[in-house]
DNA sequence: GCACATGATGTGCATGCGCTTACTAGCTTG
DNA sequence: CAAGCTAGTAAGCGCATGCACATCATGTGC
């Protein structure tokens, strides 16, 4: 037990395979990464603020703005401003939105299905609830636990 | 099952974290993730040359000289030429950088396995078979199979 | 009403990385 | 031996990212 792998070790290439696969089929429907993400959160979040939508997807606030616009642009999502509170836009995903999100998201999980259909039943099985499991975690939980933790987050590189 | 979210989605927080909860481990060592991987892939790899450990790790050959050069200044590895082939380097990881890389995976296991602990048994092993097998498979299997693939690898955000 | 906080946006900086080019020393093959 | 290839090194470009501010309009607490 003590000489397994670790998992960041295995998961770094898995994810950067899959990232790759996701690739193109973004590319065909002129999609970014990023965008991508913003459809997802904005068809099954109750996202609505571009604050909340950042700390959602884990992007920087401030290069959220570009990649809205371009959606935007596309007809994908609209950005209202928000009646109760004048600074705030609404953020809303179009039917034309919800239809492009939902069919990159047949042709990706098409693919990934490709995949784990090599794994044994079982094993599926295990790994999609383990791996749902952890998602839900927040992240402290992942994070936090070692003796030492945040008080060293510099980076001491130099 | 068509409405699963995608792997990645759910693994790049996964991953995010858990290469979070590295850092201080790394940084209390003053290693850097590079150089971690550099120990590991010498320690139980048969890795001897650059070429072949910037392959391993995946990582650019232009980019690996400094972290060997830190690596080597800290005498965790060495760098010898080759008698057979005097433009190769054969890298070795030196006694000293077998500890380091040992108690540092020792730690970062540590945390890994309480957090695999909040696993229910039967996901908790279907979820690392599940991974040790897509992790030996080669990286075309995972990313190819799309009708498309490889032949739209541009970038076309612009 | 005023001080302060907050949402969206824009700008600028430093970093890290992948990619390319160039150069040297040393193999290899015809 | 000459031509061509390979390993390591160095330097630079372009891109994406994270971070820190700055700005402006708006809300909120005292």
């Amino acid at each position: 037990m003590t000489s397994r792998r670790d998992l960041a070790e295995m998961l770094h290439p898995l994810l950067q395979s899959l990232i790759a696969a996701e690739r193109p089929v973004l590319a065909a429907h002129r999609v970014s990464m990023w965008g991508y993400a913003v459809l997802g959160a904005l068809d099954d979040g109750s996202v609505r603020t571009q604050a909340a939508l950042a700390e959602a997807i884990g992007a920087d606030k401030t290069r959220i703005i570009g990649i809205l616009d371009k959606l935007q642009a596309a007809g994908l999502i609209t950005r209202d401003p928000d009646p109760q509170d004048r600074r705030a836009r609404i953020l809303t995903i179009t039917g034309e939105g919800r239809k492009m999100r939902r069919s990159i998201r047949a042709e990706i999980q098409a693919n990934e299905d490709r995949l784990l259909a090599r794994l044994p039943e079982a094993d599926r099985h295990g790994f999609l609830r383990a791996l749902q499991a952890l998602h839900r975690l927040p992240r402290e939980q992942i994070t936090n636990g070692s003796p030492l933790d945040r008080r060293l987050t510099q980076r001491r590189d130099r």
